[in-house]
DNA sequence: CCCTTTCATCGTATAATTGCGATATTACGA
DNA sequence: TCGTAATATCGCAATTATACGATGAAAGGG
């Protein structure tokens, strides 16, 4: 079965960002609203919006409404693995 | 030891096409030279040259010349584990 | 040498991404 | 209901990516 390069493609570039990179692997295990996220990443908070929005058009995470605040999460369990794989240091260099 | 996001996003960027992931799927175990990607691909051959140079600049492949002709072949050894993990069809949908 | 094959690079038009202030929206609490 | 905190969306300028024909450069073969 050939992969959907398409689709695939889809999710990596919604990781081909360093602030969405930092982002997703900051969600890889745990929760975390916008407003922690803005006062971490040091961005202006349109700004993360709209990252996060990025990285959930491309089914990378998902969120859970909790009152006036959105939880974000990484759902697919391919991008964990994508994600640990990053993490490895390469070696020797 | 944080991952160096800049970095990294930047090898997830090149691979962050459905033509070059295609290549970069292509090129896992064996060499290619371009003349044969073009017809393959069924595209232009300054196109495929191209991607074949996003790819080359981001450390995802590198190059063998024989005579007239350039082989490819993915060299990062994390590249061979990504593609891996992305062709890993997901559990059901 | 010239011609052909193979590939890279250039030029450039079009499209997509990015960053961020301004503005809308929504859920609560007073 | 008003005000406020938390987010999303809009608008838009600036940057970057994409596609591909045209052109350039290098290696052989005859």
């Amino acid at each position: 079965m050939p992969m959907d390069y398409i689709r695939e493609s889809e999710v990596l570039k919604a990781l081909a960002h360093p602030v969405r990179l930092r982002m997703a692997e900051g969600l890889l295990g745990r929760e975390c609203h916008v407003d922690k996220m803005v006062k971490a990443l040091k961005l202006p908070q349109s700004t993360v919006s709209q990252h996060l929005g990025v990285l959930k058009a491309a089914g990378v995470v998902g969120i859970r409404k909790e009152g006036v605040k959105t939880c974000y999460r990484v759902l697919a369990p391919k991008v964990v693995e994508l994600i640990k794989v990053l993490s490895k240091g390469e070696v020797s260099r």
